[in-house]
DNA sequence: TTAAGTGCAAATATTTTGCTGTCAC
DNA sequence: GTGACAGCAAAATATTTGCACTTAA
């Protein structure tokens, strides 16, 4: 019996077991999701996909999932500048972090990797002496087309 | 009779006057209580400290206070790495921004200014042609002195 | 004078917790 | 078999809205 969610196992879904964790249904679910997302979720979009895959999953279930790979530094949870209220999006976290630019007018969110945001980083772990676990820098202002067409 | 509150005015109100708001005695006291903080408040910690000084203020004053002083650019809203639940903090913008350094272990926040920062963003105008009004970069990881002490 | 602002009550949004039954290993 | 996990209900936390009264300009 062949299960359609595990035909992409990822990154996540490897790591999780790696670490001893107990793959559940409910768990491949909100992976597969979250791995295949083209967008930025939040824990309301997650439950709602989720469901179609498995229509019994509880809004409890993705908000513990989603603390879960958080804490095992799978995902990073982002804000997008509360553009949209006070929801929190998530993505699985990158091999190089990146930048979120989310344009006030239009309210496209775009990513952008830089070598200097990498030394940024570094300069921080030099001079002040402080070990990075996480970073998220998020810029809100307005792009391109929202600056032509005003 | 002198307003005590209007002792030090600070930047925040000579602007919000400049920009032809009206200049209540709740909003002078919520000023004040930003202006003068000596580290990040949360919504809650203003509204205590503002009814310290006018003890009939209301906790939703506070929340539309904060919203106008953010659209107007006069606050920063902080995340601080959401490590104390999802509470928001508040900040006077400063003239040069600076990166927020949160330790896990022991809750410290530090600051740290950049040239390198101020570059990042100039690079992200320019290549991204994105127009930037607000950023925030905020680091989570572990400070000189948790590194020691482990 | 009067439109903007405040307080109060209630609603909304988001996330967390306690507990019991279930399932991965 | 058993301890980790899921679902359900309820609570907790944070913030917003509607409306009548008040006040700054």
């Amino acid at each position: 019996m062949p299960l359609p969610q595990t035909e992409a196992p990822g990154r996540l879904q490897s790591e999780l077991m790696s670490r001893g964790l107990r793959m559940t249904h409910q768990r491949r679910t909100i992976l597969t999701v979250v791995e295949t997302a083209k967008q930025h979720l939040d824990a309301a979009q997650i439950l709602r996909q989720a469901r179609r895959l498995d229509p019994g999953i509880d809004r409890v279930t993705v908000y513990r999932t989603l603390s879960l790979l958080k804490r095992h530094g799978l995902i990073d949870e982002l804000d997008l500048m509360h553009m949209q209220g006070e929801k929190h999006f998530y993505e699985r976290r990158p091999q190089r972090d990146h930048i979120h630019m989310a344009c006030l007018r239009c309210g496209k969110i775009a990513e952008f990797e830089s070598d200097l945001f990498d030394r940024l980083k570094g300069q921080i772990q030099r001079e002040c002496r402080f070990h990075i676990v996480v970073s998220r820098l998020e810029v809100g202002g307005y792009c391109a087309e929202c600056r032509a067409s005003n």
